[in-house]
DNA sequence: CTCGCTGGATGTGTCGGTGT
DNA sequence: ACACCGACACATCCAGCGAG
């Protein structure tokens, strides 16, 4: 039974739904893409359809709803997921170890939380909410996980997927933690490297006072070295990624350069090459046990541990650099601290800070201006002794 | 123009597992 | 017992930019 009104016409269906439907401006008679429960409802759609006719923004119901999934399938194509993995694939502008540490990122923190969410509609108090579900946990990782974040959402506001980017936390890419580098004086470094295992000796002096990275000098190969003239020359760098080991160009044009060695290097890579013979020019001079590049965990070895066997604690040995720094009394010593030793030691030896710029292979002078800060302290001390010296002096000719 | 800040990139440190 | 791998956590460094 039908209803004529003046615009569609609404029937009430066996079901004792309603069903509306209408002839459009193509002539043609168009269904509701579904039944209403009342005819309240079916009239309000009736309505709706006129006024589109009347505005002239009319297309049948049947396209509309087609556009509606196809919208929707491509708001699903934008989820986070799939967005920032198509990011990453298109940067060909990092490095390798930085695409692992991104893709690490996003797997780790930030697809478990945002992955299925369409990129347009992160908000700012979805990425507050994030960075605040760590609490104080791994505030570097965190830190890390954020920059990527803001590096994909940069991207959706040059895709002009969105306005603004949702990241506004407030240094939220950086971390704060900063551990008091350690600096040993002289006599420390000649007995770390004694302590080291015999094929890392002369690596470890040439890192304390050449000041080399350990991507450095891992990398370093036979023909690097010159030990007539007494310097060695640093073109490479030994990086990590994804499991691969690979050596390539230093991070900064600032980083290929010749460093001097004091002759104690150059004796402990005379002896080195006694007991370790490097014959090929190209041959690596700290390889690992295949020959190939050394790996970092093979020159730290392990800490001191206690393993249980049978109810039993036995206490096991560390070795490597972590025995030799604990021989030293200096269990908290960091192989990098070598290089700030190297910078310290060559400040104390009268190198200005232009100089140790370019012996460390820095591009800017703030870092050796931190270790000119750090002479500075020495240098405080010694006059605080001085003083000390004075003083007793006056006593003893006062008294 | 200098300087300090910060985003982003890249390197180092730790540790359980595994092969020799 | 040692030497190294692999995964993950963490630290450092560079360059660009805006304030003064």
């Amino acid at each position: 039974m039908g209803h004529r009104r003046s615009f569609g016409q609404i029937i009430r269906l066996p079901s004792k739904r309603y069903r509306a439907r209408y002839t459009g401006p193509d002539q043609a008679l168009h269904n509701a893409p579904t039944t209403f429960e009342t005819r309240e409802d079916a009239e309000a759609w009736l309505t709706d359809e006129r006024r589109r006719v009347s505005t002239g923004a009319w297309a049948s119901p049947a396209a509309r709803l087609e556009e509606l999934r196809r919208s929707e399938a491509a708001r699903l194509a934008r989820v986070f997921e799939d967005y920032a993995q198509a990011w990453l694939d298109g940067r060909h502008d990092i490095r390798p170890s930085t695409r692992d540490s991104y893709s690490a990122s996003l797997s780790r923190h930030l697809v478990p939380w945002f992955g299925r969410t369409p990129v347009d509609e992160i908000t700012t108090e979805d990425v507050r909410a994030w960075h605040a579900s760590y609490g104080t946990r791994t505030p570097t990782a965190r830190a890390h996980a954020y920059a990527v974040l803001t590096a994909v959402m940069a991207r959706a506001v040059d895709d002009e997927l969105i306005a603004r980017t949702p990241c506004r936390v407030k240094s939220g890419g950086r971390t704060q933690v900063k551990r008091e580098p350690e600096v040993l004086t002289l006599a420390e470094l000649l007995a770390l490297a004694e302590a080291m295992p015999p094929q890392h000796r002369a690596l470890t002096l040439m890192s304390g006072l050449c000041g080399l990275r350990f991507g450095e000098v891992v990398a370093l190969r036979r023909r690097d070295v010159d030990l007539e003239r007494g310097v060695i020359t640093v073109t490479r760098t030994a990086v990590r990624a994804n499991g691969e080991k690979a050596s390539g160009p230093p991070k900064s044009a600032a980083g290929r350069r010749t460093v001097a060695m004091p002759r104690a290097v150059g004796d402990a890579l005379e002896t080195h090459l006694g007991h370790y013979p490097a014959a090929h020019p190209d041959a690596l001079l700290f390889p690992g046990r295949d020959g190939s590049l050394l790996a970092h965990s093979s020159l730290y070895g392990l800490p001191a541990r206690e393993e249980r066997r049978g109810g039993r604690v036995y206490r096991k040995e560390p070795f490597g650099f972590m025995r030799a720094r604990e021989a030293i009394g200096r269990p908290g010593l960091h192989w990098h601290d070598l290089r700030r030793t190297a910078a310290t030691l060559g400040a104390q030896a009268g190198a200005t800070v232009r100089e140790m710029q370019s012996r460390l292979g820095h591009s800017t002078p703030q870092m050796a201006l931190y270790y000119q800060s750090a002479t500075a302290e020495r240098d405080q001390r010694i006059a605080d002794r001085l003083q000390a010296q004075i003083e007793m002096a006056q006593r003893s000719s006062s008294g």
